[in-house]
Order: C-alpha cells, then sequence, then structure tokens
DNA sequence: TTGAAAGCGCTACCAA
DNA sequence: TTGGTAGCGCTTTCAA
C-alpha cells in the first residue's frame, strides 16, 4: 500500500480526493501523490461504494440483438453524456437472465441508476432495484412499467405512420413484415399494431408477413408475392424492407406501381436503392437530454415528471410507395 | 438484514451459497431463504468481492463507433458464452479516455480479465490492470502489445485480399476509401496498407479516397472521378461501397467495366445492389471459443500461447470487379 | 449445527 | 496538519 511509503492511510485518502474539508502540507501531498505513481496505485471501486454506501455506476442492460446504427449512436452519447456528469456507465452482458431475474442480478452491483430498454422489466424487478438503492430506473419502451421513470417509445407510432401513409396513397391491402429472428418481437407487434390502428375501420386489410433476414426467405416470400394481392408492403425497417424489395423486382413485381414498400429507420442506405426507398424517420432521445434526465432524478428521486413521450415518427416520402 | 430475520450473519452466508463444507438443517435453511425472499435481499457484489480478494468480471469497453452487426453479434456471443462460465460480463462505456488512463478506470472495477478490441492499450495499460488483480488481459486487434494476451486481428490482409484479387482482374490504378468519420483509423489504416502491400511492385498505385459517409460527399467524389482516371476502388467496407457505387452509377460510370468496386465485411446488403457488390468476407473468432480462452487464461495465467491469429479473410467475388 | 469475530480497502470523524 | 479508528456487507476460520 501507498501507506508503506510515507504516511497514514487517512492521509493517502485526503490527498488522493483532494478532501476539501482538510489541509495536506504541499511535501507531503506531493510524496503521497509520487508514491501512487510509482505503485501504480489505483483506488479499489467496491471498498469505496461499500464505504460510502452508494456508487455512480449507471447501469443498463447490453442489447442482445444486433441493433442498428440509430440506435447505437444513441447509447454512445448517451454514455458520453453521462460520464461527462461523472458517472461510470456500464451495460450488463448477462444473457440469458430473464425479467425480474436479470434485475436481480443487476441489483448485486448496486448501480445507483438503471436504464432498461426494450420492456423486459416488471414492477418487481423496479422494486428490487431500488430496494437495493438505485435512485433512478427508467424503462425505454413501448408502456410504462410501476415504479419506474417511463420513456415511452411509441413504435406503434411508427407502424402508424406508415399506415396513414399507405392509405393516403391510395393501398388497401397492407402486408407486414415480422421479423423471423426471435427478440425483435418488442419491436415489430408494436409496429404491426399501428399499422392495425391506421387502417382500422377503413375496410383496407392487414396481412402479417414473416421473413426471416436472408436472400432465400425473401425469394420464398416473393415467389407467392400476387397470389397474395397485396398492394402495398410494410416492411418493419429499412433492412428487411431492401431485403424484400429486391426479391419482389427480381420476381418482376413494379414498385411501386403493382406493391408500395415502406420502411422504418430512415438508413443512409435505403437512399441508395433504386427507387429509393419510403421509409419511417424515427427521432430518437437525444443522449445527453435523457443523460440530463437521469441525473436529476438520481439527485432528486421525487418531482420528476416520471412519463415522458421521447420520441415521434414522421413518415420520410420517396420514390418507393 | 436478513440476519434480523432469524439467525446469525454467518449462517445466512452457508445457505445462501450452499457452502459444501457446512451443513445447515432443513428448518434454519427455509426460514433463511424465505426471509431472503420476503425481504428482496441481494447480496451485495461489491462487498463480496472486497472480501473474496477477486472478482468475476469480465470488462471490456464499450464500443464508441457505431459497430457493424458482424462484429455485434461476436460481442454478444462472447458476453453469452461467459455468462454460461459463470462470469459477468460488463462493457464499459467511459468514452473520452485516453489508452492507459482508460485502463487506470477499467482497474478500479478489478476485473479478472479484460478484452480490449482496436489496439488502444499500451503496455503501461496491461501493467495497470495486472497490478490491480487482472489474470488475463487480452487484447482484439493489429498488433500485439507487451504483457498481454493477443488475439490478431488480421485487417491488413483484409485490404490485401482486395488488393489481390484486383490485381488478379487487371486492374492497375486502385483507389482505396478512407472513412472521414473518427475512429475508424484503426480499421482503415491497416486495410489500406494491406492493398499497398498487395499491389507493391507490381507497378499498380494506391490512391487514398477521403470520404464521409454521406451522400453528398459520394457525389462529390464521383463527379471528380473520371479525372483521377482509377480502374478500381477498395471501399473500406461495404457500406461505403454501396454508397460510392451508387454515386459512380449516377455520374454514368459503369461498374464493373470502367471500375471495379470492392467492400468488405460481406453484408447480406451487399448482395442486393446491381451489380453485386464484391466483397472480403471477415472471420471473426466464435465468441464461444474466445470465452474459453478468457476462462483458461484466468485460471491458469501462464501456460497459455501468448497469441493467436483469430481471423482469416478471403475475397467473395460477385459483380461488381 | 450454529455463532462470534476478523478483515478485505476505503473514507469520515475525532483526537492529537 | 496528521494519525487512529470504526464500520460499510460479506465470507471464512475457529470456537461453542
Amino acid at each position: 500500500m501507498a501507506r508503506l511509503a510515507g504516511v497514514s492511510r487517512a492521509t493517502v485518502s485526503y490527498v488522493l480526493n483532494n478532501t476539501s474539508a482538510v489541509r495536506i502540507s504541499e511535501p507531503t501531498r506531493r510524496r503521497v501523490q509520487e508514491a501512487a505513481r510509482e505503485l501504480g496505485y489505483v483506488p479499489h471501486a467496491a471498498a469505496r461504494s461499500l464505504r460510502a454506501g452508494h456508487s455512480r455506476m449507471v447501469l443498463m442492460p447490453a442489447p442482445n440483438v444486433p441493433v442498428g446504427p440509430l440506435y447505437s449512436q444513441f447509447i454512445n452519447e448517451f454514455q458520453w453524456a453521462l460520464s461527462r456528469l461523472d458517472y461510470t456507465v456500464v451495460q450488463y452482458g448477462g444473457i440469458g437472465l430473464q425479467g425480474d431475474e436479470a434485475a436481480r442480478a443487476w441489483a448485486e452491483l448496486r448501480p445507483v441508476a438503471v436504464l432498461v430498454p426494450g420492456g423486459g422489466l416488471g414492477p418487481q424487478g423496479v422494486h428490487v432495484l431500488k430496494r437495493s438503492g438505485a435512485r433512478a430506473v427508467l424503462t425505454l419502451g413501448p408502456e410504462r412499467v410501476d415504479g419506474a421513470h417511463a420513456l415511452l417509445l411509441d413504435h406503434d407510432g411508427v407502424g402508424h405512420s406508415a399506415g396513414v401513409h399507405l392509405l393516403a396513397r391510395g393501398r388497401r391491402r397492407v402486408g407486414v413484415v415480422m421479423p423471423e429472428e426471435p427478440g425483435l418481437e418488442f419491436l415489430s407487434r408494436p409496429r404491426l399494431k399501428g399499422v392495425r390502428r391506421a387502417l382500422s375501420g377503413t375496410g383496407a386489410t392487414v396481412t402479417e408477413l414473416p421473413l426471416a433476414y436472408e436472400e432465400e426467405s425473401a425469394a420464398r416470400l416473393a415467389a407467392r408475392w400476387r397470389s397474395l394481392g397485396l398492394d402495398a408492403v410494410f416492411a418493419y425497417n429499412d433492412e428487411y424492407a431492401m431485403l424484400l424489395m429486391r426479391a419482389l423486382q427480381d420476381e418482376g413485381v413494379d414498385i411501386p406501381g403493382e406493391t408500395a414498400v415502406v420502411g422504418a429507420d430512415d438508413l443512409i442506405l435505403g437512399r441508395l436503392v433504386r427507387p429509393r426507398l419510403s421509409t419511417v424517420h424515427i427521432e430518437l432521445p437525444s443522449g445527453c437530454e435523457l443523460a440530463e434526465l437521469v441525473d436529476r432524478v438520481v439527485r432528486e428521486p421525487v418531482g420528476v415528471p416520471e412519463v415522458s413521450q421521447v420520441f415521434g415518427a414522421r413518415i420520410v416520402h420517396r420514390a418507393s410507395s
């Protein structure tokens, strides 16, 4: 220990933390810092937070599905902003744990705040986290969870925008791509529901179209396309849209004449295909604002609005619809 | 504490850890478990690892650039495999820290193993981590770092494959796209170098082409394309390749007739454009194997080969070259 | 079979 | 200005 290199453990602590309530003489201060550098001393976060009774760790579960550039961008910004506010941000990579069991695993680390995307957290889980000292528990998902601050992601609205748009373009028989890859339901279901909502009462129909993210799967779907009698498709996102659009074109289906195609996420790549892909642009919350919200809740757990609508979705009309 | 609900703290510990060296009577055991559940008791990881003198945390820095599906897939697999081996996997999101400073921040958490992709770690950093108790420090990058186990990613080989291929197709004036987005140099530089190596001594030329990931940037580059007099381009990866290819086509440049285009990463989307995109397929290490390697090094820090070549790159020839 | 107690590294209080 | 020390929650050894 650095103590061996001069003074007492308390003094070391004072110096390394710049404790303002205590004055340490320059020579001592220097001796301590030198010893610390020499020994390669690094404070022990566990001991510190044990003593302090709390940590400055913000925990979020690591996404367990390949996630688009939109969302990774958001995560990066969020992490950056939080580290500016002197938090330690950590993505917990424990896959295989379900809901409240995962919450227990997270709670072991005694994070001061937890941000859970995707609706995999129940009221039980929130309770466990709060009991274990989390001052802020935020969910980023389609619906609010009791006890947590909810950031409502209106994925229903994504589908709704697409549905309204297709309806306005005169389409009446709308297919909705549902990815077969597991783990995406929490996004695809609400989007489907939004399309349904947009079309309900108009006489237009909605058809679910399971699709795996592979060329063969798209080819199979395209092969039976005409038998489905659809005049439009909302393809879950831009990548699935591009996959399907290509397969349809290879099958001789005219786009948008015979079938309109709409994606979502507004990827740059969607502008490169021909016809250019119509898409639903999603406005994610700014990572910085969200970081500030977290900080506010941590410092003042009451008195912060418990629910906020954090993005809008708007159609970007291009040539494919 | 659960202690208030019956017995002594030691007994609680015995029960909750199934300590085999000690026999606890069924009634007591049951009482403890019940109390734990009722109180929502969650063990305190910090206290535990403080006492134990080590943790089972595997730390990796969170990527700070939007990362492709290939790599996220790899991360997911790795995390999954490690959590199966009873490790706690954590991605540390401290952006803004440089090299050895970052290492100190990581060391505060006293991880038992650290995996650092992308070559941002020096021998100093490795030393700090080892001193702080990390039994395994692995780097995943282009070159080995003193003291760490190196998993060599042959990004040079990616460029090399592309260069050899283009040469074999009779191309002599090769452009290489260099992304203008910061943080990608650690990939783009080695890839460029690989192309250079492939072409050196053949009389073929290499031209660096800065390109931002935006349509306008690509359009500007395409507008002066003919003045560059290139007959081939290796576009860093498939996304940049698709971006540039579209801009070239809009400019009337025939692909592959006038200019051959090669990407990298073998994304599904590259197969959807016309002409289909030639690409360099990259074989990342399997997350499972890598997890087992980490485990082996943790348990037996010596006696494990210190360096391994973990992927190969091979050209996938399609229609764009 | 169970309890008492030491001690992991750190910080904050109080005494010197 | 500095040092001594208690105690955060946990595990483990030793004693009862």
